[in-house]
DNA sequence: CATTGACCTCAACCTTACCTGAGGTTTTAT
DNA sequence: ATAAAACCTCAGGTAAGGTTGAGGTCAATG
């Protein structure tokens, strides 16, 4: 662990080992985060990498919108909004994690059509290829083939 | 198009190319999906790949798990559940399917609860290592440290 | 002050779900 | 009969999201 200031016991700065163990991602996962331009930091005088405890806020966004179901370069883009490279802050989060949830909305909404379409078609069984929604997502009528 | 029969105007035997048209799937993912197991033909005089009319609604099938959330080996096991290893019929479909729509629907549940932890913790902003359940799917409990 | 754990870079590898192209054969249509 | 369209195999590529390992440096601890 990186050393502790004596006032707080919390460090001031963090390794990727201490960032590691707290934001419950791997050390490999925040190089990665790195080179996908997701998360930055300096670096010491021995070139070890240091990080604002701010970076855990960022990487706990971060895996929250993944879960979400937005991928890294959408994140990144989220990220890049905010002014002058700041780390986020609460009204910043708000923001960014009011989209996602947006984006989240529609995905569930998504999931719950097919769901329902499969409640239908596991009555009817047909899977026709013109008619059966769950065949046809796109509503598109096509000439009438039956598939079986 | 594979040649068709007087009667009927419909092929009794399809060619890749057919099925292909037929399914929405291209080619080359049809070769992808015989080397995973996923489906299966025989082969004419030629060595062309030739299938029975079944195999659509078995390309159906695998298309709606897939949009389902299930991965392809995941599928491919659902399918081998299938007795000495026919094509599914309606029945079988209607099993699968019923299975799938329970994943489905765990699924679901999962993206709302997110949603829902993203409603209250845009409001509160927190997103605090111990307390915020969305820094905690788990509802893990541990040593108390926020992250900001 | 030596050792050991933590870090560093860079390249290569992994999994899932396919796509692309080369080089060659078969089928279909004219 | 021949040309075009469709098919074949096999190797290699793509994208996302990482992981693993080699070879070498840095820093915390007894």
């Amino acid at each position: 662990m990186t050393k502790r200031t004596k006032k707080s016991g919390l460090p001031q700065e963090l390794s990727v080992g201490d960032v590691a163990r707290r934001s419950g991602v791997t050390v490999s996962t925040l190089h990665f985060y790195e080179t996908k331009g997701l998360v930055s930091g300096y670096r010491n005088a021995g070139n070890q990498r240091r990080y604002p405890r701010s970076i855990l806020r960022r990487v706990a966004v971060i895996r929250i919108a993944q879960r979400a179901g937005l991928s890294l370069s959408e994140i990144r883009e989220a990220l890049e909004t905010l002014p002058d490279g700041r780390q986020p802050t609460i009204r910043d989060w708000r923001r960014m994690s009011g989209a996602w949830r947006d984006a989240l909305q529609d995905r569930i909404e998504n999931l719950l059509k097919l769901r329902d379409q499969l409640d239908l078609c596991i009555g009817c069984g047909c899977l026709s290829l013109t008619d059966c929604p769950l065949r046809n997502p796109g509503d598109i009528k096509g000439k009438s083939e039956e598939i079986t």
